[in-house]
DNA sequence: GACTGTAGCGGACACGTGTCCACTTATCCA
DNA sequence: TGGATAAGTGGACACGTGTCCGCTACAGTC
């Protein structure tokens, strides 16, 4: 397991583009133009793509901070609170990030995405499996959802506009909360 | 409310438009390339654009005939089975249509929230609410959801790729279903 | 049938995305 | 220290989207 030693200025390169993203991202979601990046970095746009190749993977690394903590969240939502509970302020931490930068959003999803596709559940995946694990043993969240099904809903998050967020984000994950949850 | 008169060219490229953008689909739905289907027609980048300013306007025309018959189903489902069961069917048929061209859903979804966005619900949207407040005057669907919180929830479908499909789509529309139900 | 105002046309253009590959240079080892 | 080598670079290019605006020819009028 020897690190695949990484050049000195690539790594530099890496940390100009997430710098540079971070920066456009500040300026709004949709500021985020990859050529623009790019030249702002002082770097070619095959660099650009070279380090990310898709436009998630640029937002899974400037979000990586936030998606982290979500992660490390969950394990100690179940400690202090009984597991659908612990779902639901889950899932209301994550609207929390997500409606300051909605980038989150797509980390997350796209993120867990990849990994799945990756074949492991990957972090976002492990902490909603664990989450969900909880509720199915105790026999308040149905047994027949997994972490994927829940990230796949959850995506309905990325269709609400700006107006939309409020009245909508918070209310339909209850509606979504209640889905997963056993029926008495 | 006179017509507005429409030149005769112009109803027949419009025609040939939506000729060519079905042509495309037929091939994929990934091979709506505008400039294409605008070249196929004969016609200028700019026509396309005027008689469809959005790729969801074009879609929404190429669709109508199904979700014309989406729409047409709502009241009937109604008259046959109870307020839950009429909605999981309506569901059901949705996704029987998604299923095998994705464009229905975004002539569905884009169309729906386009309509809501110009002030009135629209033939998706009334659709909708006829078959939520059936459910609803008798108690067995949530009070607090309208017909935009499900045209989003349902939103989740577009996420989901082709293998996915099959073992996510139906199932994941119970646990909607159920999330729309009043809890007994 | 010629005249004309305008609805409608079409294609050039500006922009963002993503790919490709000949070249550069950091790192390793003798 | 200096030469080999492959990791890494960068920017030209091909492509799709959407806009803009000067021109065309259809549809009424006389």
């Amino acid at each position: 397991m020897t690190a695949p030693r990484r050049r000195a200025d690539a790594t530099e390169n890496r940390a100009r583009i997430i710098e540079a993203a971070r920066a456009a991202l500040a300026a709004g979601p949709q500021e985020l133009k990859l050529n623009a990046v790019a030249r702002q970095a002082g770097v070619g746009q095959g660099t650009l793509y070279r380090h990310f190749p898709t436009r998630e993977d640029l937002l899974a690394e400037v979000y990586r901070q936030d998606v982290d903590e979500l992660v490390a969240a969950a394990p100690q939502l179940l400690e202090r609170h009984p597991p659908v509970e612990a779902l639901a302020r889950w899932f209301d931490r994550l609207v929390g990030y997500a409606r300051v930068k909605r980038g989150v959003l797509t980390a997350v999803t796209a993120g867990a995405a990849q990994d799945l596709a990756a074949g492991s559940h990957g972090p976002i995946g492990d902490a909603v499996t664990a989450l969900l694990a909880a509720g199915q043993a105790e026999g308040t969240i149905r047994p027949d959802v997994d972490a994927r099904d829940v990230i796949v809903l959850i995506g309905y998050l990325s269709h609400l506009s700006e107006q939309e967020w409020e009245p909508r984000a918070r209310h339909l994950l209850t509606v979504v909360l209640d889905g997963l949850r056993t029926r008495p």
